[in-house]
RNA sequence: GCUGAAGUGGUGGAACUGGUAGACACGCAGGACUUAAAAUCCUGUUCGCCUUAAAGCGAGUGCGGGUUCGAUUCCCGCCUUCAGUACCA
């Protein structure tokens, strides 16, 4: 049989499951190996191919490694919780649980059908009760931990409050909040609980305060900074302000060193460690303290050029400054208030497009240099920004250019400090080079000597130290929405506590809508029995055996045994309704290890709160629980032996349970929910521990944790670099001082994959009006003769190679028309005598329209699938040179609305997986960015089936002989095997590809068919196209499912070695010809063979060679 | 503006530490097979010049310069494109 794709991918794909090849262990004896994928979001629209392009490079290499003999933990999930399905369920009051369950479903069939070799075992969902609970759980480690500066690590929060116990907080050296008061330990000790808690908050990792956020009213949320895009909100484009608000921020500023640090020590990109860099914008520089003038008041600013103290001109404050009101004299109050309200208006944008303009206000008030003790000048402007530093700075004109040009706008001295300043009336000169003048202490002094013996001065004085600064905020870690995790905390007294860890998790309660309250509040305000109950303090423990008497009848699937019994019903937890099995209709339910089903006859619903709660258990175990259930169940005669117990149990009276839910004098829960950032920030830790280990009481066990340590391979979009990326940072940093995790840094080598753009296909309409023979005297009636006409016309498309001619010759245009005019248009037309007229003016002559790219192939336009495409194109005429329609093309986003979005699953149909991903990978370099297109599609297929045809005799029959390979098959496949394992090792799968094709194009002219040399190819090959390998592999006769861990052919290097080599022999450094020489001759000697030659002679034109470069085995260059 | 990456045929791209530029594939042109089409196979294909042909000559990796026997690769200056970032004191 030729090479039949579908059967042969379908085949091996279920293989794969049913006897969960990959399915990796945590206790082997093989190195590990942990290559992850950034897991998507699993959005509505399902994967397209730019998707899998990384999960491509990331199953290759797992697959390599696994032939190289390594444990290698490959795993994917789905970063679950996220805006658009819970915009979706604003619209359509469809819980966000259900349309991400669909999405999931969608994504994993697409994903199946690459034949990609994850682990599904361990797959996670982060919206998963089960998996968010360790969420949860490492929020309130945060909450529970302070930073100490001095270990440099964070710490629990126990030893901090021993430290206050002992000393109170004067001693104590901590990442805090800046407005921490001091006290001593007698203070400490009389503090009052709440006041305790409340200064404890201002340490915690996770904190609460007041901060500005950014607000996007539209969607009703907070978001982060790397959520706002210039001035709008990342995912849908709306306006975002700035807003006060109460919120919980990480302290993700204490790990800006370490995060810095760690950039050193990891093998990522250089791009991407550098947004980081910058993101983090640490800047070393001085806090110094100038006095105000008649007051008590100080200003604190900071410099990263406090050599340049003495070039002080004037201070600038950020509008916003707390002290600008304090500060500013009555008779300069009109002018400052004016320019605060205009430093208002100014939106984010207008701010950006107008750097060049230099505006601001005197407050009439001067602050006095901290060493010359001359007065300076206050100002306030918008160029200095309240949210970095202090929010003040002071000026030096003749060393900053912002400084100099507002020094120039509002006539401010600039004074030089340094002997290499010039033309100071032209520009500022930042310049550290030269020595310093009119600088009393350190005239004459050079840049590093001056900055020490400033900041030496200052700390004498009291009035400055050294400080380093960070451009990175810490990170707000609260959303006012539904779709996501519930913050851990509830408040008495307005203190915020944790909850248990074992009432762990917290899950998230039913909603009547996904909208705020009318109060404004969170969604989660909307379930009443959002509380929580310290008496029991335990979530659910309200569930009792009652006196009311109803029909359930119960029976429970014990997991261990996989046996039936009865149950009382008094100790489970409803979690499904109405599920169907045959006639019969259950619900599900859990009682510890064991999943139930009860039979409902008439199930009484007497109270609400009992209806609340159901519905809340069918969320929280609807996703997780259910599938593994359902696993369970369909296996074998199940249905029967479940006919057979319902009819037992079915004759006997059951006991019931009643619901007795009292929610007075409960404590209000948090009524926000975490960022989308919380989940993703450690999921690939989660990977780590198996399906079983993951019903222990850790998130990871610690010898798991042990084994797999790190991600040795990540790969994905770069678009996450100072997101993901950062934060995840964060949380393995923090677990790793907490003793949670291992290693310092969570992803050893990353890698960004391209992003795959789309390539749109043109059209090209010509556009022309309708002119009529005979005059209308009506101009109405004209116009409705017209529209009556014009719609009927067919549309007229040129072929692109036409387009030009178009716009340049006029003669052509006017043929073009009379050619037109030709045509038998219409009829009835042609009775009123319609002529067309072509639009005059040449931009208007053509419309480039989108075409879905689906419809053309190579450019080429499909007549017949573009008639049929839309209406209006039914009758469409076509003019082209030669027959064919070419379409123009352009490099746009994937996106809908451009026609352009082609999925896999197409490609796959018409190809097959195993030509997909060869197709993907052979489209260019991993990390470049690449538009998509088939063009080239044609040559893999080609390839694939001339692989499958070598070990095929021409009736394709499967013919395979065991002969001894001749030493140019053995060269063939020597070189393969080398040059595969280099381009893996170096993510250069393109060229592997390449090689791929032409080790077969070289094996097909060997007519190579010796199984020596195929079964080792076979093993070479795998990693990039799984399937048709494994199908070979068995036809081999070797066992099925064994290639995926058959070891990496050894590499010989003798059969590569050449006895002779065609030197390229070149004169003057360009190359003229070839010569073959043996390889083992030496200069002398090959210099000697060259220069006999005559035609190495005519090249020479009768001179002496002055020189000849010999490289052996490169190349013989000679020199006249 | 700053930071980073990249510019090679008609197209995607290859050339890994300086050593035969354009591998591999697409497309295109011509041919074989076929009633025909598809599929398949063969030949050619950087550009220009020259030649009946074989062969030959010249130019050529964004532009200009440099180092070198030899540069797509290293150095200097410039241009263009893409990405990130933005009054960061």
């Amino acid at each position: 049989m030729d090479y039949q794709f579908r059967d042969i991918e379908k085949r091996w794909q279920q293989f794969w499951a049913e006897n969960q090849t990959y399915k990796v262990d945590n206790n082997s004896d093989k190195p590990k190996y942990f290559v992850l994928d950034m897991f998507p979001y699993p959005s509505g629209a399902g994967l397209h191919v730019g998707h899998p392009l990384g999960y491509i490079a990331s199953d290759i290499f797992s697959r390599y490694k696994r032939l190289k003999g390594f444990n290698v933990l490959h795993p994917m999930g789905y970063d679950s919780f996220g805006l658009p399905a819970e915009q979706y369920a604003i619209q359509t009051g469809q819980h966000p649980a259900i349309t991400t369950e669909t999405n999931i479903n969608r994504y994993r069939e697409q994903l199946d059908n690459i034949g990609l070799s994850f682990d599904w075992s361990r797959e996670v969902r982060t919206s998963d009760p089960d998996y968010y609970k360790w969420t949860q759980w490492i929020f309130i480690q945060l909450f529970n931990s302070w930073y100490n500066i001095e270990t440099d690590r964070a710490e629990k929060i126990d030893s901090l409050i021993s430290k206050f116990k002992r000393g109170g907080n004067s001693h104590v050296k901590a990442m805090s909040d800046d407005d921490v008061p001091l006290f001593d330990a007698q203070q400490w000790s009389q503090k009052s609980e709440k006041e305790k808690q409340e200064v404890l908050l201002k340490y915690r990792l996770t904190y609460r305060r007041e901060s500005t956020v950014n607000w996007c009213p539209a969607l009703g949320t907070v978001l982060a900074n790397d959520e706002v895009k210039e001035g709008f909100s990342e995912r849908g484009g709306y306006p975002v302000e700035q807003k006060k608000m109460m919120q919980w921020s990480m302290r993700i500023t204490a790990y800006a060193e370490r995060l810095l640090q760690g950039l050193n020590v990891i093998d990522w990109p250089e791009p991407l460690k550098e947004m980081q860099r910058n993101w983090i914008g640490k800047s070393v520089g001085a806090m110094v303290q100038f006095k105000v003038q008649n007051s008590n008041s100080k200003i604190e600013v900071f410099t990263t050029r406090v050599d340049t103290i003495y070039g002080v001109s004037f201070l600038v404050l950020a509008p916003e400054h707390e002290l600008v009101q304090e500060l500013t004299k009555l008779e300069h109050s009109k002018e400052v208030l004016n320019y605060i309200s205009q430093a208002k208006k100014k939106s984010e944008l207008d701010r950006m497009a107008d750097t060049k303009s230099v505006s601001g206000a005197f407050t009439g008030t001067y602050a006095i240099h901290p060493l010359t003790g001359r007065n300076i000048p206050i100002w306030i402007a918008d160029y200095v920004l309240a949210g970095y530093g202090t929010g003040a700075v002071m000026a030096v004109p003749s060393g900053d250019q912002r400084d100099w040009l507002f020094a120039r706008m509002f006539d401010l001295p600039i004074p030089a400090i340094s002997d290499i300043q010039q033309n100071l009336d032209q520009e500022a000169d930042a310049s550290k080079e030269g020595r310093y003048i009119n600088s009393e202490l350190i005239n004459g002094l050079t840049y590093s000597e001056a900055t020490e013996v400033i900041i030496q001065r200052l700390e004498e004085l009291g009035v400055g130290k050294a400080r380093i600064n960070f451009r990175l905020r810490d990170a707000i870690f609260g959303r006012q929405r539904y779709w996501g995790e519930p913050v851990p905390i509830y408040y008495k007294d307005g203190i915020p506590y944790t909850i248990n860890e074992k009432d762990l998790p917290l899950v998230l309660p039913q909603v009547d809508k996904y909208l705020p309250t009318d109060r404004g509040e969170p969604p989660l305000a909307r379930a009443e029995y959002w509380k929580f109950d310290p008496i029991e303090n335990k979530r659910f423990s309200t569930l009792s055996k009652g006196p009311e008497s109803s029909e359930d009848v119960s029976i429970i699937l014990n997991l261990a045994s996989r046996r039936l019994m009865p149950i009382l019903s008094s100790r489970f937890k409803t979690i499904r309704q109405e599920y169907k099995i045959g006639d019969y209709r259950f619900d599900f339910f859990v009682e510890e290890n064991n999943v139930g089903i009860a039979f409902e006859l008439a199930f009484p619903i007497k109270n609400r709160q009992k209806n609340t709660l159901r519905k809340e258990y069918l969320q929280y175990f609807n996703y997780h629980f259910v599938p593994i259930l359902l696993e369970e169940l369909f296996e074998q005669d199940f249905e029967k032996k479940l006919r057979r117990k319902i009819e037992e149990i079915l004759v006997k009276p059951q006991l019931s349970f009643a619901l007795n839910y009292n929610y007075q004098n409960k404590f209000e829960y948090e009524l926000s929910t975490m960022p989308g950032w919380a989940g993703s920030s450690w999921y690939w830790l989660r990977y780590m521990a198996s399906k079983s280990e993951r019903k222990g009481n850790t998130f990871v066990p610690n010898k798991s944790m042990q084994y797999w340590r790190d991600v040795d391979l990540y790969i994905g979009g770069s678009e996450h670099a100072t997101g993901h990326l950062l934060y995840s940072r964060f949380w393995n940093m923090f677990l790793k001082d907490l003793g949670y995790v291992v290693e310092e840094e969570p992803f050893k080598k990353l890698i960004n994959q391209g992003m795959i753009q789309g390539r749109s296909n043109l059209v090209y309409r010509l556009n022309y009006t309708l002119v009529p023979k005979t005059e209308f005297a009506d101009l109405d009636k004209e116009v409705d003769w017209h529209n009556h006409y014009i719609n009927r016309l067919p549309l007229i498309f040129l072929s692109k190679e036409l387009v030009y001619k178009v716009g340049t010759d006029e003669e052509y245009l006017k043929k073009l028309e009379t050619k037109i005019n030709s045509y038998d248009l219409k009829a009835e037309l042609n009775e009123l005598g319609g002529k067309i007229l072509l639009n005059l003016r040449p931009e208007n002559i053509i419309s480039k329209i989108h075409v879905d790219v689906n419809i053309v192939e190579n450019d080429i336009l499909n007549f017949e699938k573009f008639r049929n495409w839309r209406p209006e194109l039914h009758n469409a005429i076509f003019l082209s040179e030669r027959g064919k329609y070419l379409c123009g093309h352009e490099v746009e986003k994937m996106s809908k609305s451009k026609f352009n979005v082609v999925n896999p699953d197409d490609i796959i149909e018409k190809y097959g997986a195993d030509t997909l991903r060869l197709y993907e990978m052979f489209l260019g370099p991993l990390e470049q960015s690449k538009p998509w297109n088939t063009n080239g599609i044609e040559g893999v297929f080609k390839f694939l089936r001339k692989f499958w045809k070598l070990f095929h005799n021409d009736e394709f029959t499967f013919n395979v002989s065991d002969e001894k390979a001749t030493k140019a098959e053995l060269k063939a496949l020597h070189k393969i095997i080398k040059k595969v394992e280099e381009d893996i090792e170096r993510f250069s799968f393109n060229t592997s590809v390449s090689s791929f094709m032409i080790c077969v194009n070289e094996l097909t002219d060997l007519k190579c068919n010796k199984r020596s040399i195929l079964q080792e190819l076979v093993i070479v090959v795998h990693p990039y196209a799984p399937h048709i390998t494994e199908e070979l592999w068995t036809l081999l006769g070797n066992e099925q499912g064994t290639l995926s861990f058959a070891p990496y052919p050894v590499f010989n290097p003798e059969y590569l070695v050449e006895n002779e080599f065609a030197y390229p022999i070149s004169v003057n450094g360009k190359m003229r010809m070839n010569l073959n020489i043996a390889l083992n001759l030496e200069q002398a000697e090959v210099e000697k063979l060259v220069l006999e030659n005559d035609h190495v002679r005519q090249y020479l034109d009768g001179k002496n060679p002055k020189k000849i470069v010999f490289v052996k085995g490169k190349i013989v260059n000679i020199v006249v």
